[in-house]
RNA sequence: CGGGGCGUAGCGCAGCUUGGUAGCGCGUUUGGUUCGGGACCAAAAGGUCGGAGGUUCAAAUCCUCUCGCCCCGACCA
């Protein structure tokens, strides 16, 4: 492919709107790749889109070599869809919803779970027709309570979906087969888009499911925190990753003085209660109130779950969930929890023997001994010298009323689940593909089950796939820039090579360029021709802002010379001169031996 | 949704406190001089000052309402 610049449309600006603030989001508006049209959605110019497109035919190749068949659902859906299963509710002002002119209420679609059980429930009639892996590329719509950093969050972008039916999770043709060639795909996937990303365990969120992974790209503006453990190569998100053993108390630990009411008006927060009271955060008990959403085992009798951990840390619903048996919790009401006997804002572990059906989750970190302070069950009044044996006594003894468990959020430095003696480290990334085992969840909210071969009715098991192309593309960004710019790896880069013409109204330099662009693209390279009547300063800066891997540049002195000037993105200095019969080669080999390779490099590794 | 901030030319901003009908830089257009890392000189085009209402002889400026946008937080495949 050969473009000139002069023909398409590339409005770069030396300045970024105010408003852009993340690397990708500015890079991309002042390189003019993108443009804002409103909060959170966006131009793709023809830069921009043909980003796009590359990293669109890469997840098709690979979703396509992993067995997957591409398809196109619409993106205006019926509400009903959604009531089927109560995602109108669950995704609530997420859901983009707009009406007709007959007043029928529609979503946009965020996520195509409804859409597609439907079809395949309507043309899926025998397990012999499973299973089935679909996907599209397809624009989604979210609602989102705040877009923000450009591409990265937006209320309209572009997704990769695909959605695997099966009639068994284990064996050939299992949900987890397609998962593992899933999970193998997307590591393709991020991989030749030259990302450097972790795939990390995630818990699987409002869509449902049991089991998930995120594809995270690790940049240090990333939303989303990241844990890993170096020794066993364990990674998780917050919401997700384990703690190793910790160090327990004995729970006879002796007072350290007499418990005292301190009193606290108006101080809520633990920050300024301890500066009040002069207690360090990680010495004051958080406790904070659950309650049951939906029964699971183990939660029978319970109606409200008290999550104790120390003031600096933050306490994990997932983890209150898991440790409570319950199969949903939420934060408590605060009206209904202080009927309750709760002083919200002020509560300590004591209300496991003042609150009946109280269930009480200690942290192993408040387990230990020394001094303590408290909420004090009361308004306005905090307790210093807690002591979990004094204040509460036989209580703790009872399996059933107050257990120790992981409750909290992973810290940098919290030993590794998976490797006795290794720590954590925190990182930040990017979402930018997830994968879930979602089970049954869609398929017995809309009925959605076949045959098996002893003729015995059963519910189709699902599995989802997401990659987030749009937020890809920035991911990139936000990834590989500079001062000058975007440093596109060659896979997705707009173009390969970007041909600077120093005197773009010589006529021979403009044949010169063609014949090498041409014969580049016969390599299937993608060849940018600057041929504006622009100063050079001009253009060897907006080929840095567009970040094009390889610039070679057309001037009277290296023409001279029977030379053309062969300067790699990365590098640091003006180029080198290449004689003109090999730079093609060298392109090519650039291109191939990676994204900033010479082949002087390449020959030396 | 809570807190903070901003809407003036394609982009970045000043003017608003103390009302008198809009200005600077970049970019754009024309002419000239330049020509290897965002040139210089000269001339020019371009703005219902987010919108509506009000106060006033007079509103970008003061008042009320409204819409849009950004940041922090809450939330979030």
């Amino acid at each position: 492919m050969v473009h000139r610049w002069s023909e398409t449309l590339i409005p770069t600006t030396r300045e970024a709107p105010a408003e852009a603030e993340s690397p990708s989001h500015v890079l991309l508006l002042r390189a003019g790749f993108i443009r804002k049209l409103g909060a959170g959605i966006y131009d793709f110019l023809p830069l921009g889109f043909r980003v796009l497109r590359k990293i669109s035919e890469i997840v098709r190749q690979e979703m396509d070599g992993a067995g997957a068949h591409e398809l196109h659902l619409p993106v205006l859906l019926p509400i009903e869809l959604y009531k089927g299963t109560k995602r109108d509710q669950d995704y609530g002002e997420l859901l983009f919803k707009i009406s007709d002119r007959k007043d029928a209420q529609y979503a946009l679609g965020p996520t195509h779970e409804e859409p597609i059980t439907e079809l395949v429930g309507g043309s899926v009639t025998s397990y012999k027709q499973l299973p089935v892996n679909l996907y599209q590329i397809q624009t989604k719509f979210r609602d989102e309570a705040r877009p923000r950093s450009g591409l990265l969050r937006c209320r309209e972008f572009l997704m990769k979906d695909a959605y695997s039916f099966h009639l068994n999770v284990e064996g050939p043709g299992g949900l987890n087969e397609t998962y593992d060639r899933m999970y193998a795909a997307y590591t393709n996937i991020f991989k030749r888009c030259g990302l450097d990303f972790t795939a990390v365990e995630a818990e699987s969120g409002p869509i449902g499911g049991s089991a998930s992974h995120e594809f995270m790209v690790n940049a240090p503006s990333g939303e989303d925190t990241i844990l890993k453990c170096p020794v066993s190569g364990y990674a998780a998100n917050v919401e997700k990753c384990e703690i190793g053993q910790r160090a327990l108390g004995t729970l006879t630990e002796t007072p350290t003085g007499e418990l005292t009411e301190v009193h606290t008006p108006g101080l809520p927060g633990i920050d300024e209660v301890g500066k009040f009271m002069k207690v360090k955060p990680d010495r004051m008990l958080k406790s904070i109130v659950f309650q049951i959403a939906e029964h699971g085992e183990g939660s029978a009798g319970i109606s409200w779950v008290v999550a104790v951990v120390r003031g600096n840390h933050e306490v994990n619903e997932g983890k209150v969930k898991a440790a409570c048996g319950a199969k949903k919790v939420v934060l408590a009401d605060e009206k209904a929890a202080r009927a309750a006997g709760f002083a919200i804002g002020y509560v300590s572990p004591r209300t496991v023997n003042t609150v009946p059906g109280t269930l009480l989750l200690l942290d192993p970190d408040v387990t230990t001994g020394g001094f303590w302070a408290s909420g004090g069950d009361r308004a306005d009044y905090h307790v210093k010298h807690f002591n979990l044996r004094r204040e509460i006594g036989a209580t703790l003894d009872d399996a059933a009323r107050v257990r120790i468990a992981d409750v909290r959020n992973a810290l940098e430095g919290d030993p590794s689940p998976r490797s006795a003696g290794a720590a954590l480290v925190t990182g930040r990334g990017i979402e930018v593909g997830h994968i879930f085992k979602l089970g049954t969840k869609y398929s017995d909210a809309m009925g959605l089950s076949v045959l098996d071969d002893k003729q015995q009715k059963r519910s189709v098991i699902m599995g989802c796939y997401g990659i987030g192309v749009s937020r890809t593309l920035a991911s990139s960004v936000e990834q590989n820039h500079d001062a000058n710019g975007i440093i596109w790896p060659a896979a997705i880069a707009p173009y390969h090579v970007i041909i600077t013409l120093m005197k773009a109204d010589s006529q021979e330099h403009r044949d010169l360029a063609r014949t090498i662009a041409g014969e580049l693209a016969q390599r299937g390279i993608d060849v940018l021709i600057d041929d504006r009547d622009e100063r050079p300063g001009v253009k060897f800066k907006d080929a840095d802002l567009i970040g094009v891997p390889i610039r070679l540049t057309l001037g009277e002195k290296s023409l001279a010379a029977g030379a053309v000037e062969f300067r790699l993105r990365t590098a640091d200095d003006k180029g080198e001169l290449v004689p003109r019969g090999e730079v093609v080669n060298w392109c090519v080999s650039a291109i191939v031996h990676g994204r900033n390779a010479r082949p002087s490099d390449a020959a030396q590794s």
